[in-house]
DNA sequence: TGTACATCAGTGAACGCGCGTTCACTGATGTAC
DNA sequence: TGTACATCAGTGAACGCGCGTTCACTGATGTAC
């Protein structure tokens, strides 16, 4: 053994991040192992020295791409709350920002993956089950109290397909309207 | 010539109705020449006598798609009306429907699709814009007079997202929350 | 400390398979005279 | 009306290609004594 961190375990974190990144530009469909392993620097024929199958990298690559997702939700909310915007306010902004329209890789897998999830082997879509019940928790405790608590599935709904009909309408006067229309219905019922 | 509408128009019709149902269960990815030819009792060698390519066909089906759904939707719409409901109602009712879950080779090709319009050709992502637009149309003439008129981007992303969200889910407790909730959080908002 | 061996991560060629596409051909239907 | 020919829709074999997966091998690293 190299180090505690071993040379493969360093290797499979690149490829995991790298899956997790295709993932979420290119949908499941797209995560090719040769691909993958190639912007991981590897060759292909090491791919299942590191997963019994493409859908075990998927599983995996899903799971990181949630964390990760999550993770920059929530470090960019607190910026956007020293402006005094509240908690939900920062959310809605955070995630229909035009950053996260453009920068599918580093965005939510949700927008992305959700329609292709039905579709899966049991294993990725029980992994992709993770990210919708994670960004539910993180509307839930994001909402105002005065809010209907059941409202979190509704935002979550609303969250993700106003991302994809943005994207869908690319940089036009439709994709545009479908952020700003969006922004203020939520904000309009939810945001006092 | 056999008849005005020959015998190669008839073919062509069974065709792009065929893959106008594989589009919608397994989207545009879940296409393929051959099998969409054997489905409407063809041999796969026929395929490029009907057209130019298979983005050729895939523009043809999802503008079948779209015309089919929301004329399904508009027949449903008065059924519901008749019982009391008002349009906007009935609209949210049948679109977030159980069958619209269940049978998704004749539901919305929206849901189905958006997530990958970006990375198809420009031939089909122009042809599979018309289906948001429509839906806008549709959203806009049915909102009650008294909404704010620039909300019908909002609610036609919520109605596509909370479809996909159902479908993720399958039929389990948060796939009956996603839609329950989904119907509550947009009647309270725009009926009444 | 040095040598021999075992282990390990990764390589690259090869596999079977399904895909979109092409093409020479067939058999039925319609037209000309 | 009947015969000869042209047209048309569809067939089925074949193509190149990329995919997921397998495997014999290499070269570097770590271990035993």
């Amino acid at each position: 053994m190299k180090t505690p961190a071993g040379r493969k375990a360093l290797s499979h974190e690149r490829i995991v991040q790298s899956a997790s990144r295709v993932l979420r530009r290119d949908g499941f469909t797209g995560v090719g192992v040769a691909d993958v392993m190639k912007s991981a620097g590897l060759t292909h024929g090491g791919f299942y020295a590191h997963f019994d199958s493409r859908d075990a990298l998927l599983a995996e690559a899903i799971e990181a791409a949630s964390l990760d997702s999550i993770a920059r939700i929530e470090a960019a909310m607190p910026q956007l709350q020293a402006q005094g915007m509240s908690a939900f306010r920062a959310l809605v902004e955070a995630y229909l920002s035009p950053q996260h329209i453009d920068d599918c890789e580093q965005g939510c897998p949700m927008p992305a993956l959700c329609a292709e999830m039905p579709r899966q082997a049991p294993e990725v879509r029980g992994a992709s089950r993770h990210i919708l019940k994670r960004m539910h928790g993180l509307v839930e405790r994001t909402l105002p109290a005065h809010a209907p608590p059941a409202a979190a599935w509704a935002v979550v709904g609303a969250l993700s397909g106003a991302v994809q009909l943005a994207r869908a309408f690319g940089d036009t006067d439709e994709g545009r309207a479908v952020l700003a229309q969006t922004k203020d219905e939520l904000l309009a019922r939810y945001d006092t």
